[in-house]
DNA sequence: GGCCTGACTTTAG
DNA sequence: GCTAAAGCCAGGC
């Protein structure tokens, strides 16, 4: 299992598709750890290739923005994802429409 | 090498 | 519905 938690973290981030996010827990328990939500956010904020790792699409567990220490902060990261076709419901994420399925990889 | 902090989440009272 | 506490991983000092 060369595929530490780390790694898992990037690659579910990673496969996240444009115009849906996913929340920290999500990532988390997809990575193997329900608990390390935390850890998910640590892997975000000091994300090495923002290229690779679309943290802006990543949000809360009920789709409010939180963290993005970039420029602009949280506006700029609901700019973008309103700009790559996520629903927003005021200051936060139709989860219900935008929310991504790990599943919906595989089917 | 140990302790503290941090973009979180969940359960219990 | 809100507040409090615990649990995870990684980085900095």
């Amino acid at each position: 299992m060369n595929r530490s938690f780390r790694d898992k973290v990037y690659e579910v981030t990673h496969a996240i598709p444009k115009g849906k996010v996913a929340t920290y827990g999500q990532i988390a328990k997809l990575a193997g750890n329900p608990k390390a939500a935390r850890a998910v956010g640590l892997l975000m904020a000091k994300n090495p290739d923002l290229s690779t790792i679309p943290c802006h699409r990543v949000v809360g567990s009920d789709g409010s923005l939180t963290g993005y220490s970039g420029e602009g902060g949280l506006i700029k990261k609901k700019k973008m994802l309103e700009k790559e076709g996520v629903i927003f419901n005021e200051k936060k994420v139709s989860l219900a429409k935008s929310k991504f399925d790990y599943q919906s990889l595989l089917d």
